[in-house]
DNA sequence: AGCACGCCGACT
DNA sequence: GTCGGCGTGCTC
């Protein structure tokens, strides 16, 4: 019988391309024909593109001018798994399914025969004369050259010139092959370097391996506060996974963790697991994309594009700090990794496993709803114990004007330094000072291209626009009212906080934490292992620092604005204060001495600030749960924003306007909506922007009816249109 | 996404 | 007359 995956020469096939159409094209299937899910280059116009097989032709086309694929590409064929996941994905966030596949080929290279290079190894001849460089070349191909070495490789290890070896490759002593250059990479073997586990972490580490060599999907929520040991019970999984000879991949929200859980993952399995993120050369970012395809990697580390990779046989998937926001970021498609995790995992087979020490509302509700298998961490790992917390109340504290740091924090901070003891001071606000000000006019000083206000960092002597990158020197003059020697820097941000830090300890060894101090990942971890050892007494950091680093010596945290976050009314505000606080908080103590969390508040009456301090954890959550079960929003309603943006604000505010005036197909699906008004950030690179928010039951219909909604207003020119859906903050 | 096509204003 | 602006439409 014929099999229903092939097409023979000449057959029609529908083959999806990455060019922007909104469907499928039809080619005859070419010389020897074709597989379903192959990857062809395929004729369109004048050019060649990329595309997948993605079915039987449709057959509607004029058959005369269907041209003929162009060839298969040598690369693994996608499978249908990848190819409903692609179409799931597509239909969930309202995106085409060329910049799907786009999401899925983010690799060079791939139309290009395999890359070879030349090895060189041991053969069987023997040499004419003996000399002693020959004899070196020989001993080192003799000792290491199993796989075979490259030309560069052989000549420096044996301390001779190329000459050499090209000279007994001449008479056959040594061997020159020509090998893929993309290689498999390093097997890594389960039982390598385990770690012992107590028996809470074993229990937990036998739930979140339980169906991996079944192929049966199940998601776990891995709940553990900070130092519990959550990643050494999923790296169970991993080495489940690795036993079973399925492939596992780990999502991590920071490139800058990678490097310090590169380490881990080699001792843990002896070999280091490809690495994909942004960073990552173009080189190895096709290696790994290859290897993911035929099998040759085992373990990926990753950011959230990862989870587009050809996997042939995953069986896990980790999201590491499962709440962090920059699981939902816009990379040509605006998607939820942590979302899309599960249903990749869902479609084949695999276990997810979401770990965080605060999980985000939705995994909360999920795991209550019994949809994911709650797992909890609860006794910590070694002698270490939770941080004693306390708030201190500003309403009572005496500090002067642009001062930030209490007097009660500041007798606690030397009570540390003269113990020989870390602190850590955290704001989360980088730079100098979060607003320049002009005291002769009252200008404050803004970003020419959007609408937020440019920060000024002294450090850099410059101001700079956290939207968009925008930077110019810092003024001398009021760029308003032209008066000089009048800008004055308002509110706290690292920079500044260290300078009074300083100024309060002259004799302590400060260190300043932030994203934007370090020129790259490396200079990063290194300032943070330094930092860690003992290389500084006070820690100044944003953000950064609440991302999982062990800073053994570390036992106060002193958060200088708990009431951040909380103010304004992003209905998630609550959620990240306390996800942010819990793991601050989690920083200080992680070793043997007892940490100290204490952190200025002006509402230390607030129901945030008290559930943190009482540790009450399903507390706060329950009352979160409740108060946005009763306003109907995520995760107990559906929600989606419309971005309309262009240069011209006139336009947008039509086009806005058109679309709240004709909102038959949301009014069909009993869905509400709201706006147009000005995006939180209202301009963007000289780009004005309106949203309109969607609000619908849970249960609602809401991608068919948006995306018939959206398609009445034409998308041309300078006028771009996106739907996010389950946006993460709304005003 | 590219790229050709074509319809209108400014210039040699 | 003709060059080139970019809005519109097509690609199997």
């Amino acid at each position: 019988m014929k099999d229903p995956d092939f097409f023979d020469a000449g057959d029609l096939v529908a083959v999806l391309t990455t060019q922007p159409l909104d469907r499928t094209l039809d080619y005859k299937a070419p010389e020897g024909g074709c597989w379903l899910g192959a990857f062809v280059e395929v004729p369109l116009g004048p050019r060649k593109v990329l595309g997948v097989v993605w079915g039987r032709g449709r057959g509607d086309w004029d058959i005369a001018k269907v041209r003929s694929v162009n060839r298969v590409l040598d690369v693994a064929p996608m499978r249908s798994e990848m190819r409903s996941f692609l179409e799931k994905a597509a239909s969930y966030t309202l995106t085409s399914m060329p910049a799907m596949l786009r999401l899925a080929t983010r690799a060079p290279g791939l139309s290009d025969p395999p890359s070879m290079r030349k090895v060189y190894r041991l053969g069987e001849g023997v040499p004419d004369r003996v000399t002693e460089a020959r004899t070196r070349v020989i001993e080192a191909l003799r000792e290491y050259g199993g796989l075979g070495f490259t030309l560069k490789e052989v000549s420096e290890l044996a301390g001779v010139t190329s000459s050499v070896v090209k000279g007994l490759v001449k008479q056959g002593v040594v061997l020159e092959e020509d090998t893929p250059r993309d290689q498999p990479y390093r097997r890594m073997d389960a039982d390598f370097g385990p770690k012992e586990l107590t028996e809470d972490q074993a229990a937990a580490a036998e739930k979140v391996s339980a169906g991996i060599k079944d192929e049966v999907y199940g998601t776990s929520l891995l709940r553990g506060v900070t130092g519990s040991g959550k990643t050494e019970v999923y790296l169970e999984a991993v080495a489940a996974c690795i036993e079973a000879g399925r492939q596992a991949l780990v999502l991590l929200p920071e490139i800058a963790l990678t490097a310090e859980f590169l380490t881990r993952v080699e001792a843990r399995f002896g070999a280091k697991p490809a690495e994909w993120h942004s960073g990552v050369t173009m080189t190895e970012r096709r290696r790994i994309w290859k290897m993911v395809g035929q099998g040759g990697a085992q373990v990926v580390i990753g950011a959230r594009s990862a989870l587009f990779l050809p996997f042939q046989n995953l069986g896990l998937i980790v999201v590491d700090e499962e709440h962090d926001t920059s699981y939902k970021q816009d990379d040509g498609v605006l998607y939820n990794a942590r979302d899309m995790a599960v249903l990749r995992a869902s479609l084949c087979g695999a276990r997810v496993v979401l770990a965080s020490a605060t999980p985000s509302l939705e995994s909360w509700a999920n795991a209550d709803a019994g949809k994911y298998e709650r797992i909890e961490l609860t006794s910590r790992f070694g002698p270490a114990v939770l941080p004693d917390m306390r708030a201190i109340d500003m309403r009572v504290e005496d500090l002067p004007s642009a001062q930030w740091i209490s007097p009660a924090l500041q007798s606690a901070v030397r009570s540390r330094l003269e113990k020989g003891e870390q602190s850590l001071l955290f704001i989360n606000r980088r730079g100098y000072a979060p607003v320049t000000i002009c005291r002769a006019c009252g200008h404050q000083v803004g970003c020419d291209h959007c609408d937020a206000r440019m920060v000024e960092h002294r450090f850099l002597k410059r101001l700079l626009c956290h939207q968009c990158g925008e930077s110019k020197p810092m003024p001398e003059a009021c760029p308003s009212c032209g008066v000089e020697g009048k800008l004055a820097p308002v509110g706290p941000g690292v920079e500044r906080l260290a300078e009074e830090a300083q100024a309060h300890f002259p004799e302590a060894r400060l260190a300043v934490l932030s994203s934007d101090l370090f020129g790259s990942a490396r200079a990063l971890k290194e300032g943070i292992t330094q930092i860690a050892e003992g290389g500084a007494d006070i820690i100044i950091g944003t953000q950064l620092v609440a991302k999982g680093h062990n800073f053994p010596l570390l036992t106060l945290v002193g958060v200088i604005d708990a009431d951040l976050g909380l103010q304004g009314s992003d209905m998630r505000a609550a959620e990240r204060t306390f996800q942010l606080m819990r793991q601050v908080a989690g920083r200080a103590g992680r070793s043997e001495r007892k940490g100290t969390a204490l952190m200025q508040t002006f509402q230390p009456d607030h129901p945030v600030i008290r559930a943190i301090l009482s540790g009450d954890e399903e507390g706060f959550w329950q009352a979160e749960a409740d108060q946005r079960r009763h306003a109907g929003v995520p995760p107990y309603g559906r929600m989606a924003g419309i971005i309309l943006s262009s240069p011209d604000v006139q336009q947008v505010f039509d086009i806005g306007n058109q679309l709240a005036r004709n909102n038959g197909p949301l009014h069909e699906i009993g869905a509400q909506v709201f706006g147009p008004a000005p995006a939180p950030i209202a301009r963007v690179r000289g780009r004005h922007r309106v949203r309109l928010l969607v609000k619908a039951e849970k249960s609602a219909p809401i991608q068919q009816a948006l995306a018939q909604w959206v398609s009445q207003v034409k998308v041309r020119g300078d006028l771009r249109l996106s739907v996010d859906i389950d946006p993460q903050s709304f005003y």
